[in-house]
DNA sequence: GCGGTCAGTTGACGGAGGTCAACTGACCAT
DNA sequence: ATGGTCAGTTGACCTCCGTCAACTGACCGC
């Protein structure tokens, strides 16, 4: 196969919803036909953010909905001392940008942990393909509406776990997204820092390295920086378990 | 007035979105006329539900969403231990049963923590008029995403607050809520139990009870039971604030 | 290579908050 | 009234995890 062909093929790949591989993980899911030719007219390209770079900042007007294509962002929310907390981080496949939907103004930020590329989706035009495409009007509810669930598992985390519990779950999380991307979901490569991850549990940075240390110990895991192997996914699911009924509060 | 007519009157009272005190807070907030009109005919009244009964349970078919008219209600998801974490708890005006719309089964529980009614907007008929009426659809979204905003005001609550900065910002929330739907925001009757804030926040009902009274010594609350008149609403808001910068994390 | 910087690790120590236990006082059924 | 139950309070103790500090090793520009 010659190189200009090949090239092609990737800018068509680039354009085109029906040809993405993230195709079943993403909005148009479940959308078929001309609804998807309309969808995919709507979804303008976005240039690659490198490492660090925003992709909305808390007070940006809300414009559109974005897709992560490749890499791997994160969104936090910041008071004004500069202190920061994060909400989420976003594989490929995931959507962003939900927080303006209600003020019509970003409400927290958006930043890539590697070099990414991005889909935009103009929130105008997307409305007008909503407003005739009931599928895909559905389609986009039940989107937000797993972005709330996934909320849930959050709060449950930090509210209801300890730190080691806590690590093991973000892990045994991040392993099944990575899974569904058909990548493999036992040699983990981090996109985020300690620091990151430390923040997004609740926890300091100390006690996160403390704990891959452990876990090491325990042959649950090999690390190596940023380089996560689970050795033993069956002793990384117990070690989700809170055991100690510790805070515990059946509903009363 | 003769008694008939004031009973005629609270039934049409109970029927008519344009005519509920809660107009403003609740989701037709912005639709109007005939589209008003069309949204009520949506609206079927639920009878009351005592405290303790629940409004829908894990796993249950998803079939509507609920809008609080009176009283109060948390919502919880629970692991197969039988403990809990309270997700929420919801006032007057407040809608419930997003969490549904993503599998169309519920994946959290919500419970009555008094004596509350409740309307039902039947979430096959409500979709007929949001797919008419796109005012109604963006209104809607709208509403979901305030809930995204809710919940990262949880989570930063419980991954960068200290335990009285926690309950502070509790206090400081709900007298918030019970204001905008003009109430008297500085003398709170707590609709949940000591179990129910602890657990909400991450905490042990021990700890609860421990900084309501040092809030009662230093002067900002009066408490007594249920009953939390606060004295002191400028130090309150200084109590929510986190000024040792622990955990520290501006963004990296 | 060399020094600077910064992410990450490890140890020593302390404190915020969890645990356990005892007590008080509403509230309720008999 | 009386006893039982359960929400809430308070105290004594302990532990998990945060704090502080020192160190290691990538990585990078010179």
């Amino acid at each position: 196969m010659e190189t200009p062909a090949t090239v092609f093929d990737l800018n068509q790949l680039r354009r085109s919803c029906s040809s993405c591989a993230l195709y079943e993980l993403c909005l148009p899911a479940g959308i078929a036909g001309d609804d998807l030719d309309r969808l995919d007219a709507t979804v303008k390209d976005k240039r690659a953010l490198d490492r660090g770079a925003m992709l909305y900042r808390e007070g940006d007007p809300f414009e559109a909905l974005y897709v992560v294509r490749s890499g791997a962002l994160k969104t936090f929310v910041q008071n004004e001392a500069g202190d920061a907390q994060i909400l989420a981080f976003h594989l490929p496949g995931e959507i962003l940008g939900f927080d303006a939907l209600a003020s019509n103004l970003h409400v927290s930020q958006a930043e890539a942990l590697e070099r990414s590329s991005i889909c935009e989706l103009p929130y105008a035009k997307l409305q007008q393909v909503t407003s005739d495409v009931p599928a895909l009007h559905r389609q986009l509810m039940r989107v937000i509406s797993r972005e709330v669930v996934e909320e849930h598992r959050h709060l449950v985390m930090m509210g209801r776990q300890q730190a080691q519990e806590q690590l093991a779950t973000f892990l045994k999380n991040l392993a099944d997204r990575y899974e569904r991307l058909h990548r493999d979901g036992t040699s983990l490569n981090l996109p985020m820092s300690r620091y990151d991850i430390a923040n997004y549990l609740g926890l300091v940075v100390e006690t996160i390295s403390r704990l891959f240390s452990r876990m090491e110990e325990m042959g649950v895991l090999e690390v190596n920086r940023k380089s996560v192997r689970i050795l033993r996914p069956d002793l990384l699911a117990t070690l989700c378990r809170t055991d100690a009924p510790s805070r515990r509060n059946d509903v009363g």
